[in-house]
DNA sequence: ACACAATTTGAGTCTACACTCAAATTGGAG
DNA sequence: CTCCAATTTGAGTGTAGACTCAAATTGTGT
């Protein structure tokens, strides 16, 4: 993989409407095809013919396929955050009520997700840093979110908080494994357990 | 995929001291370029060259590399098992060691194992079903030394230990994602969290 | 209309595998 | 020694899939 070609889009430019359209078009496939098969489907041919687009279309606004299924994770991510602005207003329920929300609504993509953090070659800087990045904000609000509603001091919150979070990242990859398996019920109980101060 | 065709070793049949011998430096080759390079470093080419066979020899006893991966994770899970008769004498404390310890002293391969559960199409009952019958006699395990130890019904047990090992499952994805974390802290922690009655 | 940038096309290219098979070689039982 | 089964070889085969690029086309400001 050549080193960090930058993408085509970074280049400051006037942009057509048609280019921005198309750019629509080909997210709107990766998605569907990401949620109905998974990575497996979302191969460029498939993701082309969908959009109906030729492959150097794409490649003229992505770089790699990988960047185009990266931007769908993340926006599907934050489609379900409680509180988009980080206002700092969201409560632990409200942040474990979103993450189960992700995993129930949109399961394909959440399996896409684990899997982007656990797959990956460690030395590249790919999806596995983003993951990490991601993970550790996140672990910041449930943090907070402790600090403010159960009074815990910051220090304490940031060990429970990891917790909290890993464990519900556990019940996820079993879930992913196992889709009968009631992911909610015992996201709540576990939640329970890592609340009460 | 063809419909599992029957791996070569399956027909019963005297064996040459020579094929046996081959048989064990594939999965030393297969092993140890999990060891070092995960999934990717594993190519057919790779583990014939370092097993120095060529790869007739390896498809006349395996039936496709994955048999050998799969037989390498399996293998490795089984070493670190703290009662490998199924005496039923493990305590929670154990079992969550021998977890502790197969992160711990096998990285890569702990990082294919839970690879194996998370990738993978779904329908195809390869290493996906393998993986949650697994996971599912594994809680059976906690949920028996939970029952013996902490004196738990069983039907609560089996709740405490699917929480219990889904968080540790858990961490153990968040240690993949990143080799700093203090994933032998946090599963003490949770442990405890999950074993007081 | 003109110029120039943005966009699109589509026919490749390149590569990296997993896997096959007919023929040669080797091991051992009788 | 002889024969047959077990094993090994290695040169393919086949495929799938990401990515490229020069040339054609389209959009827009002037």
């Amino acid at each position: 993989m050549p080193p960090t070609k930058p993408s085509p889009k970074d280049e400051v430019v006037g942009r057509y409407q048609a280019g921005i359209e198309t750019e629509a078009r080909i997210i709107d496939a990766t998605r569907s095809l990401l949620a109905e098969g998974g990575l497996e489907a979302a191969t460029l041919k498939a993701i082309c013919d969908r959009a109906e687009v030729r492959a150097g279309s794409f490649y003229n606004l992505f770089g790699s396929k990988e960047e185009a299924i990266l931007q769908v994770v993340r926006e599907s991510i934050d489609a379900v955050d409680p509180d988009p602005t980080h206002a700092g207003t969201d409560t632990v329920d409200d942040l474990v009520s979103a993450y189960i929300r992700f995993f129930e609504e949109q399961p394909e993509l959440a399996r896409i997700y684990v899997l982007a953090g656990v797959a990956g070659d460690p030395s590249e800087d790919g999806s596995r840093k983003q993951f990490l990045r991601h993970h550790e904000t996140r672990v910041e609000r449930f943090a907070d979110a402790m600090v403010r509603g159960n009074g815990l001091t910051p220090d304490d919150a940031q060990v429970q908080a990891e917790l909290l979070l890993g464990a519900l990242d556990g019940l996820a990859v079993r879930w992913a494994l196992d889709t009968d398996f009631a992911f909610a019920a015992f996201a709540k109980l576990t939640q329970e357990r890592f609340s009460a101060s």
